[in-house]
DNA sequence: CCCTATGTTGCGAA
DNA sequence: CTTCGCAACATAGG
């Protein structure tokens, strides 16, 4: 569920809070996604220190001493600093000697990755406009297919993708090498820049969950947008698409 | 009780 | 062979 904005907002406040704790013991309470034994994790984080955080797609990469430890949020991931508490849904943590960073999801479906491969496909916030122009060419697809697939660009999920082609004019179902893709780019830098900005305002210590307050289109409770806009909703197998009339249909 | 949310995977189809 | 579309999985909370 959260995307780029959410984590961006969230790597730097962990970072805040985080840099040159030491690692004093790691717990892997659900192991089954992991790519690392519990001893594995253990091994190569236990009296390190953490270097620095950093949003990585939709993924957080955290420096520990000379390993990356990333963590993945899925979609119900959080993530909680503690003391005394013990989360509900408890996948991973790191503990600090007193304080814990903890890991949770209820579905089971987050997970730590100790040493991640080299990530090759380009972030969204990093892609140049050329790359992203020929990745676009290269596609039949759905648009939104193309954005949110992160074999594509990494970090957009179903939610950042309709608040993109809103702002871009797009129509969600046009074909990714029709649309106009200096638009859409700069679609795509602006709406996520702008969330960054926004939610590390209105939420300077966000550690986990989302916020969605800045939304315009994708808002499954409501029938307009602000602008008076009667809100589309198109389902394409489970996914579902928020846009209005006027976003161009490019075929 | 049934439905909703969506990131990722893997398979069948084109 | 490559690329696309979609079902399947996970399950708390409304």
């Amino acid at each position: 569920m959260s995307e780029i904005p959410d984590l961006a907002v969230m790597a730097k406040n962990l970072e805040k809070r985080l840099v040159n704790h030491t690692v004093k013991d790691v717990v892997l309470h659900v192991s089954k996604n992991a790519n690392a034994t519990e001893n594995g994790f253990y091994g190569a984080l236990v009296n390190h220190k953490i270097k620095s955080l950093c949003r990585e797609g939709k993924d957080l990469h955290i420096e520990i001493g000379d390993h990356i430890l990333a963590l993945r949020l899925m979609l119900h991931g959080e993530l909680r600093l503690v003391v005394a508490e013990f989360p509900k849904f408890p996948i991973f943590e790191l503990d600090f000697g007193g304080m814990r960073l903890c890991l949770t999801d209820f579905q089971s479906q987050a997970r730590p990755i100790l040493n991640p491969d080299p990530v090759v496909v380009p972030d969204a916030l990093d892609v140049s406009f050329t790359f992203f122009h020929q990745m676009l060419e290269r596609k039949k697809s759905d648009i939104k297919a193309v954005l949110t697939d992160q074999k594509n660009i990494r970090g957009i999920g179903n939610a950042y993708a309709d608040e993109i082609l809103y702002d871009a004019g797009i129509a969600p179902h046009s074909i990714a090498n029709k649309v106009p893709a200096e638009k859409l780019f700069k679609s795509m830098r602006t709406v996520l820049i702008q969330a960054i900005e926004r939610i590390g305002m209105s939420d300077p210590d966000r550690i986990t969950g989302e916020n969605r307050s800045f939304m315009k289109v994708h808002l499954p409770d409501k029938l307009q947008t602000l602008k008076g806009e009667t809100i589309l909703v198109d389902k394409k197998g489970t996914r579902k698409s928020y846009y209005v009339k006027s976003q161009s249909f490019y075929k």
